[in-house]
RNA sequence: GGCCAGUUCGUCUAGGGGUUAGGACGCGUCCCUUUCACGGAUGAAACACGGGUUCGAUUCCCGUACCGGCUACCA
């Protein structure tokens, strides 16, 4: 039974790359049949920000990721809060001691930063743990009398020299690291709780987890973990590493971080984050009005291709061809033209009546009272050429409400006072015309225009101004119909009183 | 600096010992359209470099360069 989890800290909104790792592990969860978790890693009491719990939970309700166990979702094998394990990992840690895997260390951080700044490349490990104050180079007696007196220690790993700790990724193949290179790592801290290292071997242990889906930032402590899962005995039933190509940020170097949303004038969380202050608060995808289905695509190929030509993917399409084999080893640059391109295709690939249920929220906020019916409608008439939910609403304002103003350069180029009376002959003709029908009120007043010698390039033009204000937007009687006949009359008066 | 991992158009990628190196985004041109788009066609655009192995290397091996990650009592 495959069994997977998702395991974000809760410092803060939820990063996209986030997501995608929700989504791979989504995906090869539900391939096989198994099981996807969620699990909050809050073991730092100095980076917990208070609502980012409940963030990620309705980040990844938005995007349809919903955990089949986990904190918020049930389960039998919690508490997935790992602040609420804290006694777990004390029992685990002091076992390890106990078996000789791990030591009390007494030096407080002042002395680390004083060894760091002496030698060069410090590593609390084999080189230098003999010269530093822990349980090995103390006697018993004097360790057993910090210990009952309260002194603050930590607890390491204690690592043995000479090995060379084979990792097998699913993604990277065969990564060897040797043991003589790696630190006796902390893993539970001076302020009892578990570094992440403790922790998420404990917690993917109980949990029963078969597959460690995680970002390519994790590759070198898996050695860690590896000799933490023989140390505690659970070699066999270790899980399997596979560790994922980071999001780099669209041009420049690293990786995408939460500045990079402001300064390319894109967002780079799910949904948006109120912060304290302007600078700490950054937009979301949904609130850019961005499909999750879209976002989902977009991601599930940043990093990912089955191969073939295909692009636009279901995510029932996306669960039966995702395999590790064929994620890249190398970080993608997050491309949002490409976000915004498969948004694009998700909307015109959507009916009308879908589109409408979900720019409501849009319409709603900005006060247009319309039926369901004539959303749908008018989403038909945008979705051709629109990238996001609000654009209907914001550049298709027109649909909802009068025109606000005309196009002053295409109106000074088109009218003059000589039109008038034309343009008055028109109202009237279509004020009477029956049907108020696209195709029908096309063919007449095209007709009309060519018995009363008026030019259509003039009118046509004329007309859409009218009713829309700008020359972009949909076919003009497709709008007029749309509208209906008195709505379009006001809006044929209006303009005559306007342009003088 | 050390350790680990990577490198095909600007970007996401397909491919793989002999290919006109394919697709998508973006960009250019044309067509469709009395608007804007959609759509269609088309163009520019890539195998990091140096050594091997081989009849032949973009593909395999080694090195270099570059890129990314890690190097905390953060995750």
């Amino acid at each position: 039974m495959v069994r997977v989890r998702f395991a974000p800290s809760p410092t803060g909104a939820l990063h996209i790359g986030g997501v995608r790792t929700a989504l791979y592990n989504y995906l090869f969860a539900k391939k096989n049949n198994g099981k996807f978790l969620l699990r909050i890693e809050d073991t730092d009491q100095n980076r917990y920000v208070p609502g980012a719990e409940d963030y990620i939970i309705e980040s990844l309700k938005w995007v349809g990721l919903l955990p089949d166990e986990g904190l918020g979702f049930g389960g039998d094998l919690g508490p997935y809060r790992q602040s609420d394990r804290k006694e777990i990992y004390h029992k685990y840690a002091h076992d390890l001691v106990a078996v000789g895997h791990a030591y009390f260390a007494f030096d407080t951080p002042e002395e680390l930063d004083a060894q760091r700044a002496a030698i060069e490349n410090f590593t609390y490990n084999i080189s230098t743990r003999g010269n530093l104050k822990n349980s090995l180079t103390l006697p018993e007696n004097e360790v057993s009398e910090m210990l009952a007196a309260g002194k603050p220690f930590v607890i390491r790993l204690k690592i043995e020299p000479g090995q060379e700790i084979l990792v097998r990724d699913l993604i990277r193949g065969e990564v060897i690291f040797k043991s003589d290179e790696l630190d006796d790592k902390v893993l539970f801290k001076a302020d009892g709780m578990p570094t992440y290292h403790l922790a998420n071997i404990v917690d993917d242990h109980l949990m029963d987890i078969t597959h460690v889906i995680r970002g390519e930032e994790w590759l070198p402590s898996t050695a860690h973990h590896v000799l933490l899962y023989r140390g505690f005995g659970w070699e066999s039933t270790m899980p399997q590493f596979a560790h994922l190509p980071l999001i780099l940020k669209p041009e420049g170097s690293g990786k995408l971080s939460k500045r990079d949303g402001a300064k390319f004038g894109m967002p780079v969380f799910p949904l948006s984050w109120p912060g304290e202050t302007p600078e700490e608060s950054f937009p979301g995808f949904r609130e850019a009005g961005f499909l999750p289905e879209a976002m989902l695509n977009f991601l599930a190929l940043l990093g990912w291709h089955p191969g073939g030509e295909q692009e636009i993917f279901s995510l029932d399409e996306l669960i039966s061809a995702f395999d590790f084999k064929e994620i890249s080893k190398h970080g993608a640059r997050f491309d949002f033209d490409k976000a915004k391109w498969f948004n694009q295709k998700y909307l015109q690939n959507m009916p009308n009546e879908e589109i409408a249920l979900r720019i409501r929220p849009f319409a709603d906020a900005a006060g247009y009272e319309i039926s369901d019916e004539k959303l749908a409608k008018m989403a038909g008439l945008m979705k051709e050429r629109v990238t996001t939910l609000n654009d209907f609403t914001t550049q298709g304002y027109f649909l909802f409400e009068p025109v606000r103003d005309y196009d002053a350069e295409m109106l000074a180029k088109k009218w003059d006072a000589t039109k008038r009376p034309v343009f008055e002959n028109l109202k009237n003709f279509i004020e009477k015309y029956d049907p108020f029908t696209p195709a029908e009120l096309e063919a007449a007043v095209k007709n009309w225009m060519h018995e009363t010698g008026a030019k259509p390039g003039d009118f046509l033009s004329l007309l859409r101004l009218a009713l829309a204000g700008t020359m972009k937007g949909p076919a003009v009687f497709e709008m007029a119909a749309a509208l209906g006949r008195a709505e379009t009359v006001a809006r044929l008066e209006k303009a005559l009183e306007k342009w003088g």
